[in-house]
DNA sequence: AAGAATAATGACAGCGCTACCATAAAACGC
DNA sequence: GCGTTTTATGGTAGCGCTGTCATTATTCTT
């Protein structure tokens, strides 16, 4: 005598074979209808739809990842949620897929590619149709993981490298360097820079060098730099430059990883009473809203979060097969004169 | 003659059965280890450990949901991400289960109910453990499922009403109702208030609410309003502000409904030369940290968005069942003082 | 020392769905 | 008009786990 379980297991809740039954169909013919696949007669799917409908049916995507070996689930690793910026990636990534089925499972590392690793295993558990993480630098066994898994992989915000698949972006690197020549090329000579610890965050570190490297080529260098413990903050970036400033008072331009430090240094020369521009230029990075909102516009580079996370969702849905060649996608970037530098 | 199907499906994808015949187990002795769950002797943990590192093992939880009827997926129901207060509460519920085998799955509603059900139903599919939300108002069809469902469920950010099972936030009305009273001892007379359309944005009606009652109890009322289209950002509060008092030139205090806009209504005084609080007092929502480094902090209202999602994850993972009573726990909000009102 | 409780492990069915193959009917080609 | 393709549907065997029950050591009572 066969052991039933399902006695109150999931009492209630109706399955494949309760639709197929009211609607007089097999299991197989209803499966096909619910995922839009295969040639179905108009009478069919309405029969199977109303039947759906009636017995208020959802189906059990675990059962449906089990057997197909494939989920519709789209992993989602980001460094940190504290800064507009990632979160802009994730309504970029939302977008793309909002009419598809897909649905992400999101992760933070914290800039740290082992909880990175930590994560993105655990997350292979659900057998995701995609994986999308922050920069092209993952621990070796992650870059394993990644190269040999069956799904999709984008890599966003960084191009300077190899990817496993795709990566969208834009070269951290060159824009530290456009941003070092902009400066000269304005006549800015006594170069300082206020940024911050994370010593995982290659993209800073990328654009921190293509600035020296422009400072290079024009024959100067930084006069001062400082940087905060963390990950930089708008009251990091008043009170750092007020002791880079302290330190230094001869600088013309301080120049800051990100925009919200650059707001707090344009806040400390307001209340220093430092002449903006004229007596000190002041650059950032990302062009957040909040930074052209301001009396004077900040003078920074736009990075296209929003644009980056949607161009890599989209590109993903293009096809469930990783493409023998590989994909890189430059975003771009552009320089926003602003009006502090 | 069984068809054997598993030919080049998961080809090379450990499973248990491999991890059991390796370390020389039954499966179901594997399976316990993974899940640290049942007595199992030091000696066999070790071993089938080995085993588990030795294959590189990872188990599939779509099996495990399918077999169990429960997954650790929990269901993060988000009304935007373009405002940093919502990635603020979604690094809350981060914080409280990284440790755990809990993950979000996310999704965005846009402040709409009806995007939210949708949203909720395709995710109920996963068997989620748990499903957090915004705000107490949902579809009757939502709100039916919510209460039937076999998973925990957290109503974050409101607690003005009657929760499914745990509400996390605070009292908007209140708040709204604290702003009046907070401006009405300083001093304002003549109340403005500059918005947005945002009709589904409960908490932005529930304090515009509070705080026309304080301004009634004290015989006052509100000399001018507008409101912009959509949600409202730093530039709109600019531009709005401009507006209102072209329209009210005689308003002393303007109150907006998040700071965003709020530090919008700052730029325009600076720009136009308003004398901020003595002429015209500013008053915002949040708490938001760039409010504070300005060079006068904001006045505005503290809302504990992480707290509210930490706490609310954290109470989740007290009990998979439900409990009999409900719980509502109010989080509280810190007026600011600041220098702007 | 005999019985009871506890610790440690295993056998096996089945969770709800989909891949794979098969089949029958309708449409098509020339 | 007879093969051939296309359209529409179904039977069935798993997918890889875990719940349930069973079994055998081991330790504890008194």
């Amino acid at each position: 005598m066969t052991r039933k379980r399902n006695t109150n297991r999931n009492a209630g809740t109706p399955t494949l074979a309760d639709v197929a039954r009211l609607a007089g169909m097999s299991e197989i013919t209803v499966s096909r209808v619910v995922r839009n696949q295969g040639p179905i007669a108009d009478a069919t799917r309405t029969r199977v739809l109303a039947a759906i409908a009636q017995l208020g049916y959802i189906p059990n995507r675990a059962a449906g990842s089990l057997a197909s070996a494939a989920s519709t689930l789209m992993t989602v690793l980001l460094p940190s949620l504290s800064n507009i910026v990632f979160p802009d990636v994730l309504r970029g990534i939302h977008t793309a897929i909002t009419e598809t089925a897909f649905q992400p499972v999101i992760g933070v590392t914290d800039y740290d590619p082992l909880i990175e690793e930590r994560i993105l295993l655990s997350f292979l558990a659900w057998q995701p149709a995609a994986v999308i993480l922050a920069g092209l630098h993952h621990t070796p066994t992650a870059r394993k993981h990644l190269e040999q898994g069956r799904f999709r992989v984008a890599e966003l915000m960084d191009i300077d490298g190899d990817p496993v698949d795709i990566a969208v972006g834009m070269s951290h690197r060159q824009a530290g360097y456009e941003t070092g020549r902009h400066l000269i090329e304005r006549g800015y000579r006594r170069f300082g820079y206020a940024g911050h610890m994370l010593i995982s965050d290659d993209r800073a570190k990328a654009r921190y060098q293509g600035l020296c490297e422009a400072l290079r080529e024009a024959g100067l260098s930084l006069v001062g730099e400082m940087r905060v413990p963390g990950g930089g903050s708008t009251i990091a970036g008043r009170e750092l430059l007020e002791k880079l400033l302290a330190a230094h008072p001869d600088l013309d331009v301080v120049i800051f990883p990100n925009d919200d430090m650059a707001i707090g240094g344009i806040f400390y020369c307001i209340h220093a009473g430092i002449l903006i521009k004229e007596r000190l230029g002041i650059f950032g990075f990302n062009g957040l809203d909040i930074g052209q909102a301001m009396p004077l516009p900040l003078s920074t580079i736009l990075s296209k979060r929003f644009l980056i996370g949607k161009t890599a969702a989209e590109k993903l849905l293009e096809s469930r097969e990783r493409p023998a060649e590989k994909t890189i996608i430059n975003t771009g970037f552009d320089i926003i004169e602003g009006a502090t530098a």
